[in-house]
DNA sequence: ATTAATTAAGACTTTTTTGTCCTAATTTAA
DNA sequence: TTAAATTAGGACAAAAAAGTCTTAATTAAT
């Protein structure tokens, strides 16, 4: 469904929102060994997201990656999928057609909307700060 | 979302189906011109399809591929993905965790859940001839 | 101002996916 | 039975995704 570097770059995302909360940055090998995931790559994702305002970094001593502690319960699913794997998922084709739409439609067209529209819904209604809460509460994992 | 050997996989047994109404067998060739798609590579997902059972060929003159006329309404959507790209895409973790299950859920466990049900169920639910048919009225397109 | 700590960036490697091409095996029709 | 037509399969190539490593640039703390 979403790629590698979106998994990672979305487990990467809530480690960090539950660290902000404390307003305690993270470094990309802490990270990584938290979320079971190899280092270098990810830190070339936290740099991706960086980039696309999801999250920020403080360079030199005492630094690392943080989210502005205001704007936890701001990011959706969404932010982040859009920033890594792009919008595709829920925008493309089932078939990978590039010109189906309602006017010219593949002939999974009207089930295959229903099921992007569910997945659209669900990452546009869903922030970072609610997912962190749950790790903290032991009711959720990231890693194995 | 799906792999472009399951697209093409999924448009060529639609276009096989449709052919296979009137008894008729399609050629590779033919097959990778009508649903715009790499020829070779798609004769290979054709081969895992008849692997599969999902599609039938006949080799020697007048041969090509077809579908047993009375099983197109049995043959699912899932059949194919199944087939080409597996099941991991309604069984396996959003985030990529390989022991994600209700006792130890990622913190998109709940919520991804439900979307993947869904797609399950919209594939389960699918068959080539109702596909099939959308072609031949003209209601929906292979190409493009 | 200096320095140690840290992220940013680029070059590189490996693995997977996608795609091509050639030949072998089969089989149907004549 | 033969020959032409056709699928099956393997080896290969190209492109994309995943992953690593080294160095440059930055910056916060002292």
């Amino acid at each position: 469904m979403f790629s590698k570097a979106c998994e990672y770059g979305i487990r990467a995302s809530i480690f960090i929102a539950l660290n902000s909360f404390g307003g305690r940055r993270v470094s990309p090998k802490e990270l990584a060994a938290e979320i079971d995931s190899p280092q270098a790559f990810t830190a070339k994702i936290l740099q991706a997201l960086v980039r696309h305002d999801v999250i920020q970094s403080v360079k030199g001593a005492y630094g690392g990656f943080e989210i502005d502690k205001n704007r936890i319960k701001t990011i959706k699913l969404s932010d982040i999928v859009d920033a890594i794997d792009g919008d595709n998922i829920y925008k493309g084709c089932g078939l990978g057609l590039k010109a189906c739409d309602e006017d010219r439609p593949c002939p999974m067209h009207d089930k295959f909307k229903v099921v992007r529209e569910e997945l659209k819904t669900m990452l546009e209604s869903t922030n970072l700060e609610t997912l962190a809460l749950d790790i903290k509460e032991g009711d959720t994992f990231l890693r194995r």
